[in-house]
DNA sequence: ATGAAAGCGCTAACAC
DNA sequence: GTGTTAGCGCTTTCAT
């Protein structure tokens, strides 16, 4: 027990070997120390609390042993599972995390970034990107190995990805509602300028345009990622006076808040307008009514992105690195039951 | 443009000058470069694309700009904020944040804390902790800035720290409930041997003290912090057929599972059984019915550990160091009303 | 098996 | 105003 620091060169000092010997041990080298110096050089390790710079380290060897998670808002309820999965896997290789907030908000998320680098994180995963192509092109000269998950437009731009089918996913959800019989369906976005956000704005028009059916400019909204929005978003519809039957939504914070809003202002769901989620975050089937939503797995996302970038680090081959997985409707009580609900497990 | 990563000594060398003036520019020291060397040195900075190693300057200054934030679970919606708060504040002092997660362990939160002094973090925010007395007593042999949220039980373990006072809490909590009539309170609480769930204790056995109720063993349970929980203690209960009017709960998630499986059952609450939550986390008013519950600002609390802790990192004093800030109770619809509810207000 | 020495990229006196 | 130099704590050849 003791009151500083110790350096690699006092260890070695004290035991009277030299810094070499004492490196070999903390970094347990199968070879190059006999088993009695090493017993002993652990023994004064232990005896004076020593811990190993790995800053020191890591200037010395150029590999910090840090990744970097960039994400929109670690408070939104989508992002905490993303977390984990990430952490939850770099914990197991011995890698620490840095997280940072990136707000939807293009210059912050450029800075987080530049601050990364800054930090010598060994590779960087960034979360749903709002960064321009140009940005993300020209930031690829830092040459730090980079992992994005749910922004899968440009393989180009990054070294492995994961992200659902957006598009795919907007489509789903609006097909669901449109072959439902709904003619008037709202589009209820989150924050404007995510891939995201468009792709499902492109699924949408798709579904319309198989359904004949035209894109009402005045049914498309755009505010943020919150419950909040998803109330707001109803009481602008409903004071406009706005017809609509339907909501799909780009998230299941909005799609909570727009239910919650609707039923306070005694409209009943699923029998007077139908709503379904983006996501499929944990809070769907806790929330009253049981969101239908587009689901994912996440967490499972989150590792797989984890695992890939891990090898791109440490030079492996990284087969299939660009993944896009198929989301899948979730057809709960937010929906109205049909008999061709099944089709969509 | 370029391929590969500069260091300062190349920089100086391009611009024909040393390595001092270099980083003199880039730390901005306010005097000691002329104007014109000072714009010809940032010129091939950006040209080349020179961004300075973080890690470098850490193990010259002894500083890192890093700080640790350890929590049980990134993935508890309880969390999120607390990180939200930590990470708005270190950003805007320029500090970068290391997340890891404990889960409730005292291992693995030895191992975290221990990883963080590796990494040589210039402090650490330590979240509702698992470790006991001891480990925290031994560890502050590191001298690492320590802050503390949400475990206020011993103030000489950490610099600072805030949390709530979780006897009142559990105190105002199980009066509330018991003054309302009930007489068989069960007390759920989340992962067992953190402090908080011990001090909730405290107060639910205070209340029943004052109210000259015994407190029956078969009335506590313990369990996770999740919503799944909550569920299988309503199970546990309803199935061993364990009589009780009201429970109290050591977490928000819990309480909604709990509230979910009552009414899965078919047990009206509050009508027949009345639920508190604990932390007034969103959720609780997202969720149908609003959850009563018992309400701290953890944001708040976290942006001041965070300040508090930058405070101790930079040798300034500390006021007020060791905070316990004043639980309120919130009485919204999974309690019954009644005449004395603004008394809580 | 062990040590000496150079080097990683940067800062911080101290000198001129 | 600018350069020289000696570290910071570690790794890593290369000797011995």
């Amino acid at each position: 027990m003791e009151k500083r620091k110790y350096s690699i060169a006092e260890i070695a000092q004290i035991c009277g070997v030299s810094k070499a010997t004492v490196s070999r041990v903390i970094n347990n080298s199968p070879s190059g120390v006999g088993e009695k110096t090493r017993e002993r050089v652990l023994q004064t390790i232990e005896k004076m609390n020593y811990r190993p710079n790995a800053l020191a380290r890591s200037v010395a060897t150029s590999r910090s042993g840090m990744v970097g998670l960039i994400l929109p808002d670690v408070s939104n309820f989508f992002y905490p599972k993303i977390i984990r999965g990430v952490t939850d896997y770099m914990d197991t290789k011995g890698y620490s995390v840095i997280v940072a907030n990136s707000d939807y908000n293009p210059e912050q998320e450029a800075k987080q970034l530049l601050n990364m680098i800054d930090k010598r994180v060994d590779g960087i995963i960034l979360c749903s990107g709002v960064s321009n192509r140009e940005f993300l092109t020209q930031f690829r000269n830092y040459h730090v190995p980079l992992g994005l998950v749910g922004r899968t437009f440009d393989s180009s731009l990054s070294d492995t990805g994961i992200g659902g089918d957006n598009v795919l996913g907007g489509y789903k959800s609006a097909s669901y509602l449109l072959r439902g019989g709904n003619r008037r369906v709202v589009y209820v976005e989150g924050n404007p300028g995510t891939s995201g956000s468009r792709q499902r704005m492109e699924g949408y028009c798709k579904a319309h345009r198989e359904f004949g059916l035209p894109v009402r400019e005045e049914l498309t909204l755009h505010g943020d990622y919150s419950v909040e929005y998803g109330r707001e978003a109803v009481d602008f519809l409903l004071d406009r006076g706005i017809a609509f039957d339907a909501i799909m939504t780009g998230s299941d914070l909005i799609a909570i808040g727009i239910v919650s809003q609707l039923q306070a202002r005694g409209i009943q769901v699923p029998e007077e307008v139908e709503v379904i989620g983006f996501d499929n975050i944990e809070l769907t089937t806790v929330f009253n009514p049981h969101l239908s939503t587009v689901s994912k797995p996440h967490y499972d996302m989150a590792q797989h992105v984890a695992r890939q970038l891990l090898r791109v680090i440490e030079g492996k081959p990284v087969p299939l690195a660009h993944t896009v997985v198929q989301p899948r409707l979730v057809l709960r009580e937010t929906t109205k039951k049909r008999d061709y609900d099944r089709e969509y497990l």
